[in-house]
DNA sequence: GATGAGCGA
């Protein structure tokens, strides 16, 4: 008979349990609990406290008796605090005033609130979370849902877009890579207008393809100074942010080169000069990531 | 509070 780290069994006759020796296996929770003699539980007393003692084994493998004391809840509730009883008095409020809801401390609000997650320091960005059953659905796959503001793809159609109002001025002219007035009058060259420009040939363009990054060190001018970013967001967050104004040409986010992290603060360039001002005008004070962004014109860096 | 890289003639 095989008996774990030296233990014997206790007489199987003075346990309760009608189980034989050899049915409990090693990794069955029965195996332990069949050594050790069955939990006593005395009470509730009259103030409701109840009192139970069981056996258990520890990571030692030594035995120890675990006292746990508890009150029942209905005798618990009675000894709340003055304060608390005194706040059941108060008259109903919100949703609650139209319903019968007793004594009841808490009930479900229908009402929308729109929580931003605060991020602790170093973290990683959440995914993003699909806001809705729509989106829920674009997920799975049926619908690819992408929003002909900011082009984020399956998190919301364009009339959710949370920069619908930014972009007003612009959205209407705006297909992939946005002609801007300014741009608009300055076509790729041998382009006349009413004839189809390829993404690629369009004025803001880069040669690896609208994808990807605007290109980081091409035109310096138009450019524009973000600071007061949260240290997660990195460059795509800013094109994203900045690129319903306009075409972009380069956007750039400061870095701690030893530690990785981000310093705080970023360019952007834009290809118009008119479009840059917009932006400005429009996200300087912007609330972003849960801190309010400056943006203003950048000095020419200092070579 | 704050103004960005690195390549190599």
């Amino acid at each position: 008979m095989a008996v774990v780290d030296g233990r014997q069994p206790l007489q199987q006759q003075n346990h309760p349990n009608k189980i034989r020796w050899g049915e409990l296996e090693e990794d069955d929770a029965d195996y332990y609990a069949y050594l050790l003699p069955p939990p006593v539980v005395i009470g509730p007393d009259e103030n409701g406290v109840k009192k139970v003692i069981e056996y258990k084994f520890n990571d030692d493998g030594e035995k120890v008796k675990v006292t746990t004391t508890s009150r029942t809840r209905k005798l618990a509730r009675a000894r709340l605090s003055k304060k608390a009883l005194e706040r059941r008095k108060w008259p109903k409020f919100g949703d609650a005033v139209h319903e019968e809801v007793g004594n009841r401390l808490t009930m479900i609000s229908t009402e929308e609130i729109i929580l931003e997650r605060p991020r602790a320091p170093g973290s990683k960005a959440e995914e993003a979370t699909a806001p809705d059953a729509l989106a829920t659905v674009a997920k799975a796959g049926a619908v690819l849902m992408v929003c002909r503001i900011c082009h984020k793809k399956g998190d919301h159609w364009t009339a959710q877009c949370p920069y619908k109002d930014l972009a007003a001025a612009t959205a209407d002219t705006f297909v992939d890579g946005p002609p801007s007035s300014e741009s608009a009058a300055a076509p790729a060259p041998g382009a006349r207008s009413g004839t189809y420009v390829p993404p690629g040939m369009r004025a803001g363009a880069t040669s690896a393809g609208e994808r990807s990054l605007p290109d980081r060190r091409r035109n310096d001018e138009n450019s524009v100074r973000v600071t007061n970013l949260s240290e997660d967001t990195r460059e795509p967050d800013l094109l994203e942010l900045f690129r319903t104004f306009g075409p972009i040409s380069r956007v750039y986010v400061a870095v701690d080169q030893k530690t990785g992290v981000s310093r705080g603060f970023g360019f952007v360039n834009f290809v118009s000069r008119g479009d840059a001002e917009r932006a400005i005008n429009k996200l300087n004070g912007y609330g972003y990531d849960n801190l309010i962004l400056r943006v203003e014109w950048a000095t020419p860096r200092a070579n």
